[in-house]
DNA sequence: TTAAATAGTTAGAATAGACTAACAAATTTA
DNA sequence: TAAATTTGTTAGTCTATTCTAACTATTTAA
C-alpha cells in the first residue's frame, strides 16, 4: 500500500503535467510546501516505483502507470467532494481540505458507493472531470471567459481555480456553475469585462475571467 | 495533530481498559498486531503527553485527558459505522474496517455533519454507545444473553463481540438488534440455550450467548 | 560570453515508528 | 521456595520522510 506522502506527491507531479507538461522540481516543493531536497529523494523513489521518468537536471515526465495511479486517486478525491456537497449540504468551498484526506482511504466499496448513490457524476463541484476507475480522464474542452468578444453569451461550467478564497468570492457575486452569462464590455486598457447574468451586472478582473471556464 | 499510531494505540488502552481495568502491554502488542517494544516505546510517548500514567513493569493507567481523548477517536468511529449502515446502504459487517481509516480524519464539521444527519444518534450499529462530542460515553446497561434463565423474554440491545465472521453468523441466523428474544431451555451440562425469536427457533451455543446484550 | 541567478543534487542529520536480540522483573508452577 | 514461565524493558538497528548546508548544473542577463 503507497503511503500518503507518496500520493500526495505523485497527484502533485501529475496535476503540474496537466496544466505544464514540463514538470520540475521546484513546482512540485512549492505546491507541497516542502523543501527541494525532499522533493529530489521522492521524485527518485517514484521513478523506482515505475511512476515516473528521471534523469538528473532533466523535467520530469510522469509515466501511464503513474498517471493511472494519480487519476484514481484524483478520481477518489473528486467522488468525495461531489459527495460532500451534493449529499451533506457542504459549500463547494468547504470540501477541499476534507477530500484532500479523504482520497488516501483504501476501500474501493465505500467510492463505489458514493459513487453510485450520486448517479455517476462525470465532474466534481468546480466542475472537474472525476476521472473512471480504470484512471482515465476527460478532457477539459472548456476555455476561459476571458477569451469571448462581447455579444457573447456563453455557461459557466467549470473553474480554473479553487482556492477557499476565489470560491468565497464566486459565492459573494452568486458566480455559479450552470449561470448563462453575457459579455457585455471589454475594457482594451486592462481586459476588465462588464457582465451580466441572472439579473446581476458585474465588472470582472482579467484575473476573475481567466479562470472561469465557460462554453 | 496526533499520528494515526499515536490515535491507535490510545484507543486500544481506552477500549482494554473498559473490559479488564488492569491494561496489559502483551494484551496492546497483541490487539494491535505489533511488537512488545514498540508498544513499550509508545506507551511512554502516551505518558509523556499525559495520556497514560505509567512506572515500569506495573499496568498501564489511562488519565482523564487520555480517555477523553480516545472517546472523541470512538465517536468518530461509531458515527462513520452508523452513516454508513443508515446513509449509504452497507452492511454492519462491512463498516469496522472503514470505520479504522475514517476515524482519523481531522474535520469537526464533517463529524459533526453526519452527527446531524442521523437525527444524534446514541448507538452505533451494533449497538455501542457513542461518546459525546465531550469525550463523555454512556454505560452499557445490557447483560449477557447468556445471564438469561428459562422463560425470560429479552430484547437483543447490542453485541459483546464485533468481528466480521460473528455478524455474518448473525446475519445467517437473522439476529438483528431491536430482535425479541425468549429463552425456552438452558443445557446444564454446556450452557447451549435453546432459543426462539421472530419465528424461528435455534440452539446459541454459550459463546455466542455470552457476546449476545439483551435488556 | 562570462557572470549572476536559478534550479537541482548530494551529504548528512533528525524524528517517528517499527523490528530483533538480549536481559530483567514478576508471576506461576512444581 | 526454587525453578520455570510469562511479561516487560533496554539497546541497537532499519525504513520512511523530512530537513539544512554545501555544492553543481543550467539558464538568464549583462
Ligand atoms: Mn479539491
Ligand atoms: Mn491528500
Ligand atoms: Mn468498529
Ligand atoms: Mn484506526
Amino acid at each position: 500500500m503507497n503511503s500518503q506522502s507518496i500520493e500526495n506527491y505523485l497527484k502533485a507531479i501529475f496535476n503540474q503535467a496537466i496544466s505544464t507538461d514540463e514538470v520540475n522540481t521546484t513546482g512540485i516543493a512549492q505546491a507541497l510546501e516542502v523543501s527541494l531536497p525532499s522533493v529530489n529523494s521522492m521524485v527518485k523513489k517514484l521513478a523506482g516505483m515505475g511512476l515516473l521518468e528521471y534523469q538528473k537536471y532533466k523535467p520530469l515526465k510522469i509515466t501511464d502507470k503513474g498517471r493511472k495511479m494519480a487519476a484514481r486517486i484524483i478520481r477518489k478525491h473528486r467522488l468525495t467532494e461531489m459527495y460532500l456537497v451534493e449529499k451533506m449540504g457542504f459549500g463547494w468551498e468547504e470540501v477541499h481540505d476534507i477530500a484532500e484526506q479523504l482520497e488516501h482511504i483504501q476501500s474501493p466499496a465505500f467510492f463505489d458507493r458514493m459513487d453510485e448513490l450520486l448517479g455517476y457524476p462525470q465532474r466534481d463541484p468546480h466542475g472537474s472531470p472525476i476521472p473512471n476507475k480504470n484512471g482515465q480522464i476527460a478532457v477539459q474542452e472548456y476555455r476561459p471567459l476571458a477569451d469571448c468578444q462581447p455579444g457573447e453569451q456563453v455557461e459557466l461550467k467549470a473553474l480554473g481555480h479553487t482556492s477557499d478564497e476565489f470560491l468565497k468570492y464566486l459565492n459573494s457575486k452568486e458566480l455559479a456553475l450552470g449561470v448563462k452569462v453575457e459579455v457585455l464590455e471589454v475594457e482594451a486598457f486592462d481586459r476588465n469585462m462588464k457582465v451580466e447574468y441572472s439579473g446581476h451586472r458585474e465588472v470582472l478582473s482579467a484575473l476573475v475571467c481567466s479562470k472561469l471556464l465557460v462554453s
